[in-house]
DNA sequence: ATCGAACTGGGTACAGTGTACGAAGAATAT
DNA sequence: ATATTCTTCGTACACTGTACCCAGTTCGAT
């Protein structure tokens, strides 16, 4: 499995960890290593090797350090992957955009895409709590901007940008994952496709899935793959905002 | 971590595995174990502890056999993994509720939610290239009928289907890592806010996030806690087929 | 009836994981 | 000078998937 945990440990600990404002002792040896390049090495690890390969024992090796070492600096890995999400949070350019609010929303949307698509690591790590660090506060603030002053209530508001940026953890999620796999296995999805067919040709009856067969092909042909995750991100992209359109027009109607 | 991975192995003793055509052997001892019960053992670990609890030795145990046995029924864990999600695939109902496609593809959407939730560690299965069994072949079928003959092309056909399917994955993935997280930390997530505004309070320089401040108090005093999972789903899912509905009208109007 | 081939069960081993514990040494306050 | 505090980091533990191998079982052919 590669679903790693994010922090859980001590609110205050986390908090001053994720805002730098642990006190430091006087007494005893001077630090040889800093959370800053503990974070660096964790996220040259986590964005080259992946996040399966980012375990405490291989951060370490690239710091020349022991293990244990690192727990002198975070709590645990759960609070080191919270640092790392706070810190690539901070390489959102978060441009303001002009025009409405639908424009603004779409920069959001492809702002965040670019992040997954850089980080992919960030896929797999659970946010349900994020950590509450700088860069997430901003980020938040940044987007609920987007939404802001054209009609829609606080809970609103909160639910359209928790919708963006679920449709982009979504639509990358997929398109990273087909991404992976054609590494993982050597094999391009048409490779993939025209070895499964003649075996399920044999195995299966097509004739009982006529629609699957006959949107399958042409989905095939077109796009010269079974999924293309450029005209999925455009599409789904389009289709939520249009919802979002609508409530709007709603909400200025009413 | 705890992304697994669908397998990837020689398509042909996969797809055997999963339609049940493996050749059976008429020399050797009567095999002591089936797959039906191996993946029937699994599916019972998977629900109960879930995915991270579902080794090779949690599912021999289950069965009273050694790990080793298993792997003379599945090639390897990624394939059964497989057969498991193939099997509650099954599960759906694929009921073909009246009216247009809107009823059937909100129908198809509540079915999948429903089967996430009562088998969460399906969120965590990498699905970019899905088993190719009998029940995802009929569950793919279902949900194109819903949107057979109602004016897209068969390549929005398929981008809609996967959309939806797309949208009730981060929905729901989002409404159970909330669940997990609650029992996994022992606090509720309005538990989890008091433990952590007044640290933030000290800490952070809160007058730097008006925006973040008022919506995150409203949705806090709305909904109780700062994620509504219910009324999360229902506004996206709203907003998702309103802005099908916008392609569809557009399609009819051409 | 005998025997080899084919098959099954499963023990052991390997290279990993996060991190608790504790030993050994270094820097500072007194 | 010494006590205190803080550092690095080796060892150990309970896990993981699965490669390899051996012993035992069953069947087909002779």
């Amino acid at each position: 499995m590669t679903q790693e945990y994010s922090g859980s440990g001590d609110p205050a600990k986390s908090l001053e960890l994720l805002w730098r404002k642990r006190p430091q002792p006087t007494r005893g040896p001077k630090p040889a290593l800093t959370v800053e390049g503990i974070v660096e090495a964790a996220l040259r690890v986590a964005d080259t090797e992946g996040i399966t390969a980012m375990s405490m024992r291989r951060v370490a090796d690239e710091l020349g350090s022991g293990a244990m070492t690192l727990y002198r600096y975070v709590p645990g890995k759960a609070e080191l992957l919270d640092v790392m999400l706070d810190t690539v949070y901070g390489e959102l350019p978060k441009r303001v955009v002009p025009g409405d609010w639908r424009a603004k929303l779409d920069e959001v949307a492809r702002e965040n895409r670019e992040l997954y698509l850089k980080h992919p690591w960030m896929l797999h790590v659970a946010v349900s709590r994020p950590p509450l660090g700088p860069q997430v506060m901003a980020k938040y603030e940044y987007e609920l901007a987007a939404v802001e002053g054209i009609g829609l209530t606080d809970v609103e508001m909160d639910a359209t940008v928790t919708l963006v940026n679920g449709y982009v953890h979504g639509a990358v999620r997929a398109a990273v994952e087909a991404r992976q796999v054609i590494q993982h296995s050597g094999m391009t999805d048409k490779q993939w496709w025209l070895a499964h067919v003649p075996h399920l040709d044999r195995i299966a009856d097509i004739d009982s899935f006529p629609l699957s067969t006959r949107v399958g092909t042409t989905v095939g042909q077109e796009f010269d793959a079974p999924y293309d995750s450029d005209h999925a991100f455009e599409y789904g992209l389009g289709r939520l905002l249009d919802g979002v359109a609508a409530l709007v027009k709603d909400r200025a109607e009413i």
